[in-house]
DNA sequence: AGTGAAAAGGCTTTAAC
DNA sequence: GTTAAAGCCTTTTCACT
């Protein structure tokens, strides 16, 4: 699908609130309400819109630290790494997991209460899954950016 | 700020559609939109509801490819973290930077166009930092999960 | 605390340019 | 592909439980 710099303006606008109002998401990117109408519904049809979502904050649901694990499993066969990936997506602590190329299979990032909670879900939920040879894991001390799609570039 | 179940249960309708009416929230949740309403305006107020993001299809924007990039500095004094950080945030094609503890001082994962504009990325970019030691790539294969955070547990 | 109704405002559609 | 206007649905307020 293509998109031109109004589109691409319209997506900025509901990245940074998307519940923003047609008429407010109109004024901004300089057009009326029904292009944007048009437009957004034109997105969401095609796909470029996935869905909107509500940005939490993990402490205020007591989840005070984030930890990023790194994963081997025992085979590389497609099985195993498609067993395995079911089994993280149902864990509600598990932000985020990739499959890696590289040194690891897998990268996970899980938020957890605290040190304790961290160890008894590494313990109880991650080494429970079959497969898993060997894991590393590293606290995040500080959160610089969060995850937006650049709205410039490529296609701008 | 305490989260009672009905909180909980309103943040997880929003965190799958962020636009969805007080009527369609309420009726999900077994309450009417006004009580609804008031305790949306009370997280957004505490803050336990930073603000409403659009969901974008990477693919989309031309992004066809995902890249974690882990990065050792040349000083671990708090002056260089901090600049290195700042640049990062400047960089729209970094779509999140985590200090971390352990073998590496940042973890980063980027979108990038195709493997070209990678290295263009990590050359024009990334390795113009001032501070930059070291880093290490590995490409994401398969994504499986999306960032969102378990609803249930600590304070379910 | 929650409900239900009423007012104010925004969304969605139709039609015209 | 754009603007303007009409009807409808949603948000927001208010009185009551």
């Amino acid at each position: 699908m293509n998109l031109d710099k109004f589109d691409l303006a319209i997506l900025k606008v509901l990245q940074e609130n998307a519940r923003a109002s047609l008429n407010d998401i109109g004024t901004a990117v300089g057009l009326s309400s029904t292009p944007c109408w048009n437009r957004i519904k034109r997105m969401e049809a095609a796909g470029v819109i996935r869905g909107y979502t509500v940005d939490i904050d993990p402490a205020s649901l007591g989840f005070m630290d984030t930890v990023i694990v790194h994963v081997t499993l025992e085979s590389h066969s497609e099985e195993t790494l498609y067993e395995f990936g079911r089994a993280l997506a149902a864990i509600p602590e598990v932000l985020e997991a990739f499959l890696v190329s590289g040194d690891y299979d897998y990268y996970i990032r899980i938020a957890v209460r605290d040190t304790r909670d961290y160890e008894r879900l590494l313990r109880e939920q991650l080494y429970r899954i079959p497969g898993i040879r060997h894991s590393k894991s590293c606290f995040v001390l500080r959160r610089l950016k969060e995850t937006m799609l650049p709205l410039t570039g490529p296609v701008g």
